[in-house]
DNA sequence: AATAATATGTCAACCGGTTATCTTATTTTT
DNA sequence: AAAAATAAGATAACCGGTTGACATATTATT
């Protein structure tokens, strides 16, 4: 049937064996120009019996696509990201690319190290959600680029959640049921990101309501640590009664610390977090949280990478609205 | 400095710039041959000037090899999965591979559809999570794989935990404590799968102390369906005081429907859990569960990888021991 | 000074497809 | 019947690197 094993078939054993050219062989792979019905079954029988199966690579050089795109996100190990990532491969699979993924693991060195690996690999276009700045490789080159909350180069778009709305929702949820002292962490300031927006609008908040916000900016992601820093919060301010936690993981780091230190929740303490993912509402749906629209936002950056990867650049920035998930932790 | 966009610079180009032969940069970027000092200073310089990067490739062509690992799993969306590939894609990155995603999402047709895809883009090897059976390509091809937790093909090893060893302590686990109702959830039946000898380990356990062990096979993924059967096993089971579930989120969502249901964990019910993920452990320390130890089987899956894709095939199926992780819901 | 060894570099074929261009056969139009 | 349109297929250049074979220059050996 096949023969032995598939020891590289190329187009000119299949053409040999149907009796034709090579192009002729590439014009039924193609559907391009004039075939008899014959000639196309011919090369069909040729193809089945030799197992063959086209080599990309060569298509690839000389089309000078490779229908790839490359995501490079702080790591896939991670509800948000992982959730993310997920919903844009499916996307992506259905337009016909495949993805190349790139753990930067928020090392400014490993992301431009993939980015320059995989642009070598000739992707078609890239989703990049790491938060490194000053990369030059972003800046000089027009390779389509789709950014998730940072803001890499005013040419490349930038898909977000309202992140001004969330903090907004959060720290009111928190004032509204009787928090007073409420502590906010984020992640680095340096970080030119939408991000932020959540904490200003926690300031913003606070100082309406006359209460002092306190920030804490997060720049690492070793657990221990965090779990050492979250301790120290509780240490020093031992009057806090509400946290609003950047992202779901860290919160549920806090409310496990909350609870192991005695605090009831959310009697004598409550918490917010953000993200809202499957993971985090199918194992911890107490946690109260603002909900981004990850799914939409997966569509909306493969439809605007596609459309860019087809020369269309009309789409800019875009900011999608939040939900409050009503947990038990307020 | 770099001239406007670094339209499609190629070795011709610095060849050109350098005042050399195309194959003398070529040497340059491969470090073979003889070359003066003055060469390679006069070709690095040309390449900088003009910003140049290798196309890959065309270099994947020549070589007959992409430096492209496929892996393929069910999904990246999944706490036990995400942190698989996070820890197998770093170690890939330092041997200097990429990482080819696909996400088969339980679906055979789509798993055969990646399989062809990711050989058709010349992948150097593959590692398979996917739970599919009787996919022709696994059987006729030469392609360097490793399979997690099932058995593909005599030829392919198999990475997985020690499964009996999981549901043996699993088992006793609920029975030292006093659960005498003990049900058990795996993936579908039909799947030859390591993971049956936790099913397996459970069923003779359970018999061993004089206890009826009943097993609902599970076989789809949607989340609000398995709300409903949860809900239902514990109707048509009222009694039941322990659950040994074959995955961590599952297991979550049982403790929650337990939970809403009334019951007092541990006191009036029992479950333990399977895969022991960073996440998890995070999000639901209570949980109480038989880990894996991930980062192992990544780092030798790898490892197994590479030797195999250096044509070392003698590294046969491996099987790691799990460890007890002692939440609060025993 | 002749010979061998070593250093430096170029030429052209090759990897496996795609496609513009051209030739020849067949059918349709005038 | 001649001209035009359509169908079928072949040739060869090309995508952007790599490398074996070969040519020439420089240095070391006898």
């Amino acid at each position: 049937m096949y023969g032995e094993v598939n020891m590289k078939v190329k187009i000119e054993d299949v053409a040999k064996l149907a009796g034709v050219s090579k192009t002729t062989v590439s014009r039924v792979l193609n559907s391009r120009g004039y075939l008899s019905e014959k000639t196309i079954n011919k090369v069909h029988a040729a193809m089945d019996e030799l197992n063959y199966r086209p080599n990309v690579i060569a298509r690839q050089l000389f089309k000078q696509e490779t229908k790839l795109v490359g995501l490079i996100f702080p790591t896939v190990n991670d509800p948000f990201y992982s959730q993310l990532i997920a919903e844009m491969e499916k996307r992506l699979f259905n337009n016909g690319f495949k993805v190349l993924i790139g753990d930067s693991m928020n090392d400014p060195k490993k992301e431009e190290l993939y980015l320059q690996q995989l642009m070598a690999h000739q992707v078609d276009g890239l989703i990049v959600g790491a938060h490194n700045q000053g990369i030059p490789e972003y800046e000089n080159s027009n390779l389509p680029i789709i950014a998730f909350d940072r803001i890499v180069n005013p040419k490349i778009p930038v898909i977000s959640s309202d992140n001004y709305q969330g903090g907004k929702l959060a720290t009111e949820l928190l004032i509204d049921n009787g928090a007073k002292v409420i502590i906010h962490t984020n992640g680095p300031k340096t970080l030119e990101s939408p991000t932020q927006e959540r904490r200003i609008a926690y300031q913003d908040v606070m100082k309406e309501h006359g209460l002092e916000p306190l920030t804490y900016y997060i720049d690492f992601d070793d657990r221990k640590k965090k779990d050492l820093l979250f301790r120290k919060i509780f240490r020093d301010h031992p009057n806090v009664d509400g946290m609003f936690i950047s992202n779901d993981m860290d919160a549920s780091l806090v409310l496990n610390i909350a609870t192991e230190l005695g605090y009831r929740i959310p009697e004598d303490f409550k918490v917010v977090g953000y993200d809202g993912t499957y993971i985090t509402r199918t194992l911890l749906p107490r946690l109260t949280t603002i909900v981004q629209p990850i799914d939409k936002m997966a569509e909306t950056a493969v439809t605007m990478l596609m459309a860019r990867i087809n020369g269309d650049n009309s789409e800019g920035n875009k900011v999608f609205p939040v939900e409050l998930w009503r947990g038990k932790s307020v």
